[in-house]
DNA sequence: CGTCGGGTTGATAACTTTCAAATTTCGTGG
DNA sequence: CCACGAAATTTGAAAGTTATCAACCCGACG
């Protein structure tokens, strides 16, 4: 198995240079490969002990409902990235992850997970860095909900998931394919559709970046991360680098 | 050493059930016991290569400051959590911490972690289980203030602190001693100190919560509890389990 | 065609911030 | 023990940002 044989391993490898043997027991892992329709959950929020996937293709929201009816988009996972891996340590999952696109996703049960802890510690390391770069993009994504005007907080989102694409190969910094509706972006930034409407209108007049049917095109990029405030650090993904 | 010894592994104790060698491991691992000062922090965003510790005593934020001045809390770490354990893992720390008090800490450095994951995989899960946490905490409380109003945010805040202390034993469900300002909590629930203030005499003149200097008293839990439709399940403490 | 989900816009209301100032609390030195 | 200054809390008034309500448009699709 090579390197290029999954987003997933392509990305960590990107960061971590992996062991033959860490590399084949990803590939042990990743052999039941599933598909997904969209809008058919592949996780609610209650569920007990399912596995986790990692997204090879489509886009995916994970979330939580209110008890008013209302949601809150914590995350869009992107391709290499881990869906669910909370639902496998936890008694039940405290969140649900509905695909937007139909979705392709290999499944890894948590055994397979756990066993390989003890063959490769190695991998529980490279498990442990992808929950703490997911806890790092949820962090940074509360800062942007708490503290930032809604045309920074929009610019911070569509710059942050350019970002994520570009390492896997999906996406320019002169922008990228993407299927979220405006009632996605608001449920994500904590505003309503129609000031996430507003908000687009505000940032395509100033030149800076154009939200349209299925394509986000950054029109100014240095100007969108002047305006954010975006610092792709805590991604952590100027690699490679062996630690 | 018994599973007594430090908050930390009576916390774990609570939820997975370790084995003999995995308490020495954790005992071998926080021998190096450490004061901080109150407002002298132990991390700031931007350092290389620091260590982790394990908060023993005393009252931490983290936090991570914008470009123009305005600061997001994201965690008040409690004892027997982890602090900093990103910064192992990570190039840079994304997020300062600041002690809120005088603190006692365990320190970790990076190279102990690793090498203990070679030894007890058993304590890789933990630390695994330990990270998925603090996601599950940053994660609600995101939904907290991305979707939720000011008076079911500060309901909620004071809600789960009293929840994750209780697991260790510093409070009950009458309330518990806190040294957090107005500001404190307005940096967290990303509002501003005049309306924290405002909120707090809400909530007390709805005979829900008193906070005052120092303390926090639940006067009416189960409606605090409706009030801020809070569920604690994200925490994950209704161990103990072992899996 | 007719419906439906998404997008767009205007008007009004609600919630929260900002600014300003007064009051209380608390640590510290005299 | 008291006085003082700094920090935290409290309150009012005005401004600002965002939500809500309502209507209309548009293109996809059965």
């Amino acid at each position: 198995m090579t390197i290029e044989a999954s987003p997933f391993a392509r990305k960590l490898a990107a960061i971590i240079a992996l062991f033959d043997n860490e590399l084949a027991t990803i590939s042990g892992l990743s052999r039941r490969r599933r598909t997904f329709l969209a809008g058919h959950n592949l996780l609610i929020e209650g569920q007990l002990n399912k596995s986790a996937y990692i997204l090879t293709k489509g886009w995916v929201c994970s979330y939580k409902i209110l008890a008013d009816g209302s949601r809150q988009i914590v995350d869009f996972p992107i391709p290499g990235d881990f869906l669910g891996l909370r639902s496998v340590l936890f008694r039940t999952a405290d969140h649900s992850i509905e695909p937007i696109t139909d979705i392709e996703a290999f499944e890894v049960s948590r055994l397979d997970l756990i066993d390989a802890f003890a063959v490769a510690p190695r991998l529980a390391k490279a498990v442990l860095w992808a929950a703490m770069r997911d806890e790092a993009m949820v962090m940074e994504h509360l800062v942007n909900v708490g503290r930032r005007t809604a045309i920074k907080r929009m610019a911070h989102l569509l710059l942050e998931i350019g970002a994520r694409l570009r390492l896997v190969g999906l996406g320019t910094d002169s922008g990228y394919d993407c299927p979220l509706s405006q009632y996605h972006l608001a449920d994500a930034l904590g505003l309503s559709a129609v000031h996430v409407n507003r908000t687009l209108r505000d940032l395509r007049e100033a030149g800076l970046l154009t939200f349209k049917r299925g394509e986000v095109v950054f029109n100014d990029y240095a100007g969108l991360v002047r305006l954010a405030d975006f610092d792709p650090a805590y991604l952590d993904q100027d690699g490679p680098v062996l630690r």
